[in-house]
DNA sequence: CTACCGATATTCT
DNA sequence: GAATATCGGTAGA
C-alpha cells in the first residue's frame, strides 16, 4: 500500500539502538493513535529481564520471530502489554511500549479507560494497551498491516534520558528504559514489587 | 504524593 | 507454591 512507512531500517540493530528510536512513533490501532514517550530495550537469551531469557514458550514465539511484528503478552491475570520485536533475526529482542501520549481519538480511548484523566489514557503499558484495544489478538500482528507502527524523525539526543527498566528485580543495572523528557505522559518510576509474605492464618 | 492490596494467567521451582 | 515487564482502589501523610 502506498506511503506505508519502512520499518526495516528503523528496527534493525540491538534494542538498545532501536528504543530510542521509537521515541516520537506513532502507534494506531482500531480508532486510536498514540505518539510513544517511554519504552524499554529487551535483549533475549543475554538479558535475564527478558521472557526470553529461558528459551522459547509459548508465549514468547513471536520474539523468537522476525523483526516487524507486535509481541502481545498477559500478565498479572488480567493486563496485556505490546513489544515491538526488533532484530537481528534469531535473538529474540524486542522494545516494550510502556507510555504515550493519544493524539488522534481520544474519544474512543476516554471511553475505553472511563475514570482515566487525559494524561493517564496510555501512562503505562497496560494503560496504553487499553487505549488502543489491543489484546491477545494483536499477538504476531504485522505493523505495517494491523497495528500499525509509523516512524519518527528522529528526537534531539537530548530529549532522550535513561533509566534503570521498571520493575525488575532481575539485571537493574542495566539502564535499558528510554523516555522522553518533560513529557507528562512518561509513567512514573516503580522499583521490583518487594516479597509479600502471606499473612498468618 | 506514598503504601498497601487484590485480581489471577503464565511460567518457573 | 511463588514470582511477575501492572493497575485501580483505598487509606493516610
Amino acid at each position: 500500500m502506498p506511503g506505508t512507512p519502512e520499518l526495516e531500517p528503523i528496527l534493525s540493530g540491538p534494542p538498545t539502538e532501536v528504543a530510542p528510536r521509537l521515541l516520537g512513533a506513532v502507534l494506531r490501532h482500531a480508532g486510536v493513535a498514540v505518539r510513544l514517550t517511554e519504552v524499554e530495550a529487551y535483549a533475549g537469551a543475554d538479558d535475564p529481564g527478558s521472557h526470553a531469557y529461558r528459551g522459547r514458550t509459548p508465549r514468547t514465539a513471536v520474539m523468537f520471530g522476525p523483526p516487524g511484528r507486535l509481541y502481545v503478552y498477559f500478565t498479572y491475570g488480567m493486563h496485556h502489554c505490546a513489544n515491538v520485536v526488533c532484530g537481528p533475526d534469531g535473538t529474540a529482542s524486542a522494545v516494550l511500549l510502556r507510555a504515550g501520549e493519544v493524539v488522534e481519538g481520544i474519544d474512543l480511548a476516554r471511553e475505553r479507560r472511563p475514570r482515566s484523566s487525559d494524561r493517564d489514557l496510555a501512562r503505562g503499558p497496560a494503560r496504553l494497551c487499553r487505549a488502543l484495544a489491543i489484546d491477545g489478538e494483536q499477538d504476531g500482528a504485522d505493523l505495517t498491516a494491523g497495528p500499525v507502527l509509523e516512524p519518527a524523525a528522529a528526537v534531539a539526543p537530548d530529549r532522550v534520558r535513561t533509566g534503570p527498566r521498571v520493575g525488575l528485580r532481575q539485571a537493574p543495572d542495566r539502564p535499558w528504559r528510554y523516555w522522553l523528557d518533560a513529557e507528562p505522559t512518561v509513567s512514573a518510576y516503580r522499583p521490583a514489587a518487594p516479597l509479600r509474605r502471606r499473612p498468618a492464618p
